[in-house]
DNA sequence: TTCGTGAGTGTTACCGTTCTCAACGTGATC
DNA sequence: GATCACGTTGAGAACGGTAACACTCACGAA
């Protein structure tokens, strides 16, 4: 900077406002700056600038160490709008979803200066750890189902209106009653996929079939494939996502109980491939980098009124059903 | 830092000796400056520390910003090899694996500081990008099909290995010869997997049927599919990844061909949930996480020998085939 | 004429580290 | 007892920016 400014015969902080665009610069002046610097290659030196000015332009993001579908979208959609708010994207993650291993990320985070957090936050643990963060540093929380109470915004998707959607659907169809083919327990997510059926059901004054635990993947998805596929009773099942559809499909297929015909199953996500499963997954669609760019709108937000008194907001993304090939009407 | 040193009644230098594991302090010394910094809750300023040593503890990686499953999980085995060799993980991401953007990249990159850079390049324009990038910046190409004379490492999978693997299974089990569903004709993985195939065919003598361009995906493996199936000599498909793979499988079945009775199939990849394709997909398994690990360990290697005249390293990474379900013995 | 005002610019301090080099014991060596 | 090496410590100057403030000048109002 001192060799831009000598060339161009100013200080060094004449430069400094040219860089920051300064209105307070001759426009002479700061064409003679501009050429300077660009007959020595000159880029400012991000590292000085944060030291003084305490801004890295960089944001933090806190994921889980797993290959889950959801989150992995939701980082290009982070990343692309940061860019485009000119801020840099690091990522720290945790092999578990826990307090300490969360709070220990926020930590490097914060050591290297990152300006503000977004946290793939789908179990309670994360949010409650962001909520020890070092104080001025701005977060938000992605996913899960937050209690409300959350002390900084959220963006998550609303699970229990997708899964009421996918459960109509097939009550609508004409079927008894629907099984649910559900995720882990302890995930507010697929509590709320639970809750959500369970809801549509009652409504309906149709049964309301007993579930067990299970996890996000075709692996679980197949036992729980197999649980229902021995019971004959069983016409409809809403699945809590399409990795747990694509299983329950092959079990159904095992038992030789034909989808549509004989069953029909919703799926939940909405994956790229879905739509190529056997037969192609009719599925609740949520846009994960639609709300990648949610969250960090909320954050950039949330960083320019750092004590913005009002009420954090909560955005509720709404999903929507895709109907393909994997339900079928039912008349008994 | 001041107030820490003033705490123990140490100079700011000694401090700084403390933190950086400096041999020559007194234990008696060490102990109270440890005590200061924990009473005082002090953080090293990171920003400061770049400032004096050009050096931020920061890895970048420039990826595509598309969900295809190979980058996705490489990030994973990155980041945490990162995060155990203290460094922090910042992504670029790409609209385009064009020159352009790619510099762009790395520029941004640079600003910040990283001390070294990973780059997703499955096609050869993120390469030559590459070589543009700043002196004195190291980094690691991971991916693609490199021409073995970069002037940087590389890690790859040996797709030629991959290919033939999968070929010569098919071959084994009986087939007269094997089609294959290629994926996008301008990536090196995607040709490197087409020339092991034909070489494998060639040496067996077999014929080597026509292949159409494809891409990565399931609605492109569909198309593969429909093309395929229409010729009833087909007996075994190659599928260039899994996803391809899972198209090519539901135009089989809608052709009424099954699997793997009439036709066999063998995918690439081994996506998490193939093993729950209908029927479970026989492919050749490659390790991303792994590489991703490689990779970072050779940038750290490189960075730490920045003048090495050795010869960049080109890591191969050797695929395996698992068997599943897909496939079957042909008797003609 | 005098003064205030605001645009344009320069001066100096400061952000929190590390680096360089000098200084101060202390024990071993001659 | 002087010298020397070495372990230990401190003082001051970088590192490359930004912030705060002072200064100059031109212009319009009192």
């Amino acid at each position: 900077m001192r060799d831009v400014a000598k060339l161009a015969g100013v200080s060094h902080q004449t430069v400094s406002r040219v860089i920051n665009d300064h209105p307070n610069v001759r426009t002479e002046t700061r064409e003679r700056v501009l050429a300077a610097m660009r007959s020595l290659n000159y880029r400012r030196n991000l590292a000085a600038r944060t030291l003084a000015t305490r801004e890295s332009r960089t944001l933090g993001i806190i994921g889980f160490e797993t290959t889950l579908f959801g989150p992995e979208s939701m980082l290009y959609g982070i990343e692309s709008a940061a860019r485009a708010a000119g801020y840099l994207v690091s990522v720290a993650t945790v092999r578990e979803l826990a307090h300490h291993p969360v709070l220990e990320a926020v930590d490097r985070l914060a050591q290297h200066d990152v300006d503000g957090i977004i946290a793939i936050a789908p179990k309670p643990a994360v949010t409650t750890a962001l909520t020890h963060a070092p104080a001025g540093l701005a977060c938000v929380a992605v996913g899960g189902s937050g209690s409300g109470v959350e002390p900084f915004p959220t963006v998550r998707v609303d699970n229990v209106t997708g899964a009421r959607l996918a459960t109509q659907h097939l009550l609508d169809l004409g079927h008894a009653t629907v099984h649910h083919a559900a995720g882990p327990p302890d995930w507010p997510e697929a509590q709320a996929r639970v809750d959500g059926w369970r809801e549509t059901l009652y409504a309906a004054g149709a049964v309301v079939p007993a579930i067990s635990p299970g996890w996000w993947d075709a692996a679980a998805g197949y036992e729980q494939g197999r649980r229902l596929a021995a019971d004959p009773s069983v016409t409809a099942i809403f699945a809590a996502n399409d990795r747990i559809a694509l299983g329950v499909l092959r079990a159904l297929h095992e038992s030789g109980r034909r989808v549509p015909d004989d069953v029909s199953v919703v799926g939940f996500d909405d994956m790229p491939d879905s739509g190529y499963f056997m037969p192609p997954l009719t599925t609740v669609h949520q846009d994960f980098a639609e709300m990648g760019r949610r969250a960090l709108a909320l954050l950039l937000h949330h960083m320019a009124r750092a004590d913005g008194a009002d009420p954090p907001p909560n955005v509720l993304v709404a999903p929507d059903l895709v109907l393909r090939a994997s339900t079928a009407p039912r008349f008994d």
